[in-house]
DNA sequence: GAGAATCCTGACCATATGGTCAAATATCAA
DNA sequence: TTGATATTTGACCATATGGTCAGGATTCTC
């Protein structure tokens, strides 16, 4: 026999333990999926993580599985958030720095975010192809627009949007992703100025790159 | 120039067998563990991939760590070397341009192997994390001196040299490792063209910017 | 071609892990 | 307070998986 009444995942009449112990086993997965991914994580050490027995975690999450996908999908429109504030009613270039600057800044206060989302996407995204080739496309098709505007009214230099986005993701995410890397390659002298070097020269160079 | 076959692995075996196939290991190895990393990897797919029994996997390689210690040490050589190619003698953009262009070519040619690196170095490289702050780095300072000779003697705009390279391995390896997303917010009409889009879009970005 | 060395495999084992369940305990509305 | 509901857990199970081993098959060396 299944539990008497166990909380639906939708339902809005969720109770308050229900709430926080949810949020707090997001809050331990995070950690360990984003150290580990998937695969390596286990329900043992979200549940240490989290303080609370795997059965308990397997009482609000119905299977690992589950806990992933949830926080996959309450994370995407965090982590997407910063280009729908690109407004095409700004300065050109200020906009496109100051998305720059957003996602900088979630590389370096969400550096477990950008990871798990890199894992999912370098194994294929199973389970979110659907959302990079839908929502995320149209909003990428929609600010692309309002950049090549820009760019057709001489307002900045000529450029492909997508491509311009794909640096920008891959030059700032790197600094969360790759921070072995580049704490490694910049030596103990330097690394705890990573940030702030970071964001000096991709200042520079979007500055350069854009201003006509 | 490079030569225009693959680089082969040196498997380190002692007779033809050996040779053979640990390399035919590494080759099936690479498949797996740049699909589903370390952890997600089994030695039963390893082998069925490689047309091997999984004793017989574990007769040329001692576990499943071995062939993934092994390989990675085998590819890091290959991986690095476009950074050696850096000449003080050539003409400092087109000495970039070309850089930029050889790790392009490697995103494209051979993503497993950047899958791989990429995955080891999100989840913090315990590997290879002596040779990133050792050998690489080395090779980053010594470059980023020639770099930065360049620069001081107004043969390129002035530019920090260490979060260029960053900014051209993150920009060049995003191609390969986030394939998925780029192919879906590029659509079905323009993912084929994508490599040669980014080639275009990378040395107008990397003209700019380092152009006096 | 014989003996030694190398190669290969089916059967097997120990452990880790995702998940279940009955029953005990805590919470809350009345 | 009380009964219903929600929460929690120890004990347990089934499966996947890394790895072992004895012995048979193949290849190499002379």
């Amino acid at each position: 026999m299944n539990s008497p009444s166990r909380p639906r995942l939708d339902s809005g009449g969720k109770t308050r333990i229900q709430r926080e112990k949810r949020a707090e086993i997001f809050e331990a997965a995070l950690d360990v999926f984003a150290e580990a991914g998937l695969r390596g994580a286990t329900l043992d050490r979200i549940a240490s993580q989290a303080g609370l027995s795997k059965p308990n975690v397997v009482y609000y999450f119905d299977s690992k599985e589950a806990i992933y996908r949830d926080l996959l999908e309450a994370l995407l429109d965090i982590w997407i958030d910063p280009l729908r504030q690109i407004s095409a009613d700004g300065d050109p270039v200020s906009e496109i720095l100051a998305y720059v600057h957003r996602k900088l800044a979630m590389s370096r206060e969400m550096p477990r975010e950008s990871r798990l989302f890199a894992t999912e996407m370098i194994q294929n995204a199973p389970r979110i192809s659907d959302v990079l080739s839908g929502d995320l496309k149209a909003l990428v098709d929609e600010k692309a627009a309002v950049i090549e505007g820009w760019a057709a009214e001489g307002r900045i230099a000529p450029v492909d949007a997508r491509h311009l986005m794909f640096s920008i993701w891959a030059t700032t995410q790197h600094y969360a992703d790759f921070d072995v890397q580049v704490r490694g390659v910049l030596g103990p002298d330097r690394e705890a100025r990573r940030f702030d070097e970071a964001d000096e020269f991709l200042t520079a160079m979007y500055t350069r790159l854009l201003t006509v």
